[in-house]
DNA sequence: AATCTATTGACAATGATTCCCATTAAGTTT
DNA sequence: AAACTTAATGGGAATCATTGTCAATAGATT
């Protein structure tokens, strides 16, 4: 049972890899294994550390790097807005963001319809919640009609 | 008009300072009236870039300290997940997040329903809308079971 | 097996943010 | 208004996350 599903993960990943033409190194699979084996949100430094058993010569470096390379293939995504600046917001009336893929351009978006919905039973069971931050990821109007 | 509006400012920045029991320094009111003055998203170091002209000594630190109280008066809100580290998503089904803003705890969360239902059109007049992501912020099971 | 070249590991470098501490300046008291 | 108290600032060093460089290594191809 289990020795099938890591053939089929090793098999998922050279599939993929194939396709990107890129190599499937060692270090690649360990880290794909992973994080699809980890239900939770790791930083890289965590996969790194977990990882140090397994492969104790492997670098963070290329933890980071395998991890964009992922992002890339879409196998994984990155959580937080842009990178690493933390951006600061001093409009405190209950707002959501659109952010643009292709500038960062951030706009605020007001939606009281939906700040005051009740949220299905589901996730409010999942705590108490405190707020709701939707943010919507596009192309803004300026970069859509900036046609290259 | 203008000179009204200033006054007003320093006198609102002055009291919250009051009832907060902290100093009103000509930095806290300057950065203050720079993160009013602005309707967009800052980082730290761009108010800083801003204050150059009139405040010239200023240090990013202090725009990182004063900028980190005002978060606690309620002034700002930071923009992101968490601080600084990057989290990784190796689930790339469509969902959300609830994040626990005691412990750190990041859970998934679906709402198909949520994800499949149309936009009001004043949010998707913003741009060529790509993807929506719901971020809830509350106390999570656990830490509000385990009660100091 | 030999070859080609992407990938890795190690380390230096960068960028954002914070710590430390002597100096400065609000707010208070005299 | 001058003196005082202590929080807050400025500046430089330190830290943390992340990225760049480059020689050595190891997939993939022949």
């Amino acid at each position: 049972m289990k020795k099938t599903k890591n053939i089929n993960q090793l098999d998922h990943l050279k599939q993929i890899c194939n396709k990107a033409g890129i190599k499937l190194t060692h270090q690649r699979l360990e880290i794909y294994k992973e994080i699809i084996a980890q239900k939770d949100h790791p930083s890289a430094e965590l996969i790194h550390q977990r990882l140090q058993e397994k492969v104790p010569t492997m670098a963070i470096d290329t933890v980071y790097r395998t991890l964009a390379t992922f992002e890339e293939l879409g196998i994984v995504k990155k959580l937080n807005i842009h990178s690493a600046k933390t951006l600061f917001d001093a409009n405190m009336d209950q707002h959501h963001h659109f952010v643009c893929t292709q500038c960062n351009l951030v706009e605020d978006i007001y939606w009281p319809e939906f700040d005051s919905s009740r949220l299905p039973d589901t996730l409010s069971a999942m705590g108490q919640i405190q707020s709701r931050h939707l943010e919507l990821h596009g192309i803004c109007k300026k970069c859509n009609s900036t046609v290259e």
